[in-house]
DNA sequence: TAAACGATTAGCT
DNA sequence: GCTAATCGTTTAT
């Protein structure tokens, strides 16, 4: 396993935008989990703050989704169906509810590892970089031990409807590495 | 205080 | 391809 390359790490800047816009550039990026290992980001969705009745920001702040709301660049971690843990990068600038869901990623490097077969899927990336619920807002850097890298891959990404959601299913967020085996359904 | 729901997955057919 | 499992958060009494 490499070290992380911290001056490789995007900004907090960079997530300080429309999600939808963070979302395409974030296919390609690496995500990685200190101590586990990382993979190269296949697939995201975007959550925006107005016009998105699926968004959990859609219905203003709670207790739960106020990291939704929190500064760029941190880490929103919710509960699904009781079950799974789902990874969320915040976006925009504090104050707004706005976030990507990241929903697989291909692995790197770690053949007999946890990330050995990568993650199709939100719940199973959840589990496989070890996500838990106390990283809740936290930022991404040490404090959470998850990085965002920038290795220069410029993969051709492709957009289209949402999964898993019953609002706002026509909205073409869903933001997936043109080709990539590791969408969490068949292109 | 109680009931319903969900940004899903695993397992069986 | 289809269905059950599972439990914290939200929303209604």
């Amino acid at each position: 396993m490499t070290p992380v390359a911290l001056e490789r790490c995007v900004p907090a800047d960079f997530f300080a935008r429309a999600a939808d816009q963070v979302a395409s550039e974030l296919i390609g990026k690496v995500l990685w989990a200190n101590g586990i290992g990382g993979g190269r980001l296949t697939e995201v969705e975007a959550y925006l703050p107005e016009g998105d009745p699926a968004s959990h920001a859609a219905r203003g702040v709670t207790p739960r989704n106020a990291a939704m709301f929190g500064p760029p660049g941190h880490i929103y971690v919710f509960l699904s169906y009781g079950v799974h843990l789902l990874l969320n990068l915040v976006c925009e600038r504090q104050g707004v509810g706005s976030a990507v869901l990241v929903r697989a990623f291909e692995p790197l490097d770690t053949p007999s590892g946890p990330l050995g077969t990568g993650a199709r899927g939100p719940g199973l990336v959840g589990r496989a970089l070890g996500v838990r619920l106390d990283m809740n807002g936290a930022p991404l850097g040490p404090t959470s031990g998850l990085y965002v890298i920038d290795d220069g891959n410029r993969p051709k990404v492709m957009a289209t409807t949402r999964i898993g959601i019953s609002q706002g299913q026509h909205l073409p967020l869903r933001y997936y590495m043109a080709g990539s085996r590791f969408v969490s359904r068949p292109i």
